[in-house]
DNA sequence: AACGCCTCCTGCACGC
DNA sequence: TGCGTGCAGGAGGCGT
């Protein structure tokens, strides 16, 4: 599942290989994931230059030469590919962007869970999702004052809380497990229970697990690739997704997996605790 | 306002 | 073998 790593990678990927192409024309094949008619996004889109690729969250922004932008959530599933004019489409192939020099920019997803949204730029606080996105999490968009601050109103579980993109941006189930791993808290602590220096430390953790992870070019799991066809590194730096019934690296407890807010969450029922403000 | 629950969608792991 | 069943999961929408 891409999360902020792995479309950061996707991003830095298009940019190289479509950055500047023109569209010559698109074709959609499963209209139900874009948020305009297919005839809008075409007359829209069409003859114009892919002027760059830009990233917010999980969200990555086409911006065109029109002065038009194509949001694309990859959810679960969702890959770019770039291949020869005239490839025969997958049956995961949605959208085909032809480009003008025989290539072809494809939109695949084998689960429809992605979605596109054409929006003029500038209107991106328009969308549900990303017009109420949280910081990114760097060390200079993430301070301690705002996490302070979202986390003493948090009255649910920190797990959900942390999954919330309204929160932080870019965060999914993979990367929150880690991060609380990281930081020794339990997924279901209560969220303005935890004293400032958690706060802190999972602060440091967040930012500093996300920019390793960029590092290596994100998590491959299931089918996620970047826009080369390549897989990222970072699997191999984790410490608990994926790894329920094996010893946790720290104590050696067998981290457990149990179901927080419907999503499959993994710990270590050892060390990672509940610990409130008051001890 | 903040949170919980349901839905979308398909591939895959099961059990019989 | 092949069918049916249940599960996974990000985020949007809705109810509380």
């Amino acid at each position: 599942m891409p999360e902020l790593p792995e479309v950061e990678t996707v991003k830095e990927g298009l940019n190289q290989l479509v950055k500047g192409s023109h569209v010559n024309s698109i074709d959609i094949l499963y209209p139900k994931m874009i948020n305009v008619n297919p005839e809008k996004l075409k007359v829209t889109l069409t003859n114009q230059n892919i002027k760059r690729i830009d990233r917010r969250g999980k969200y990555l922004l086409f911006r065109f030469s029109n002065d038009m932008t194509l949001v694309s959530h990859l959810r679960m599933e969702g890959k770019y590919d770039v291949e020869p004019e005239g490839t025969e489409p997958t049956k995961h192939t949605h959208v085909i962007f032809h480009l003008n020099d025989d290539r072809e920019l494809r939109y695949k997803d084998s689960r429809k869970f992605g979605r596109m949204y054409l929006i003029k730029n500038g209107d991106e606080h328009t969308l549900s999702g990303l017009g109420t996105i949280g910081p990114e999490p760097t060390e200079d968009d993430l301070t301690f004052d705002y996490m302070k601050s979202i986390m003493n109103k948090g009255r649910g579980k920190i797990k959900p809380f942390l999954l919330n993109q309204s929160h932080i941006a870019g965060l999914g189930n993979i990367y929150c497990d880690e991060v609380l791993w990281l930081s020794k808290i339990h997924p279901e602590t209560i969220t303005n229970t935890i004293s400032d220096n958690q706060i802190m430390e999972l602060r440091k953790n967040i930012i500093e697990e996300i920019k390793m992870a960029i590092k290596g070019h994100g998590t491959t799991v299931h089918s996620y690739s970047n826009a080369y066809g390549e897989a990222g590194q970072f699997q191999n730096s984790l410490h608990v997704y994926g790894r329920a019934g094996e010893p946790c690296e720290r104590c050696g407890t067998n981290l457990e997996k149990i179901k927080v807010a419907q999503r499959g969450t993994t710990f270590c029922p050892n060390c990672q605790h509940k610990v409130t403000k008051n001890g």
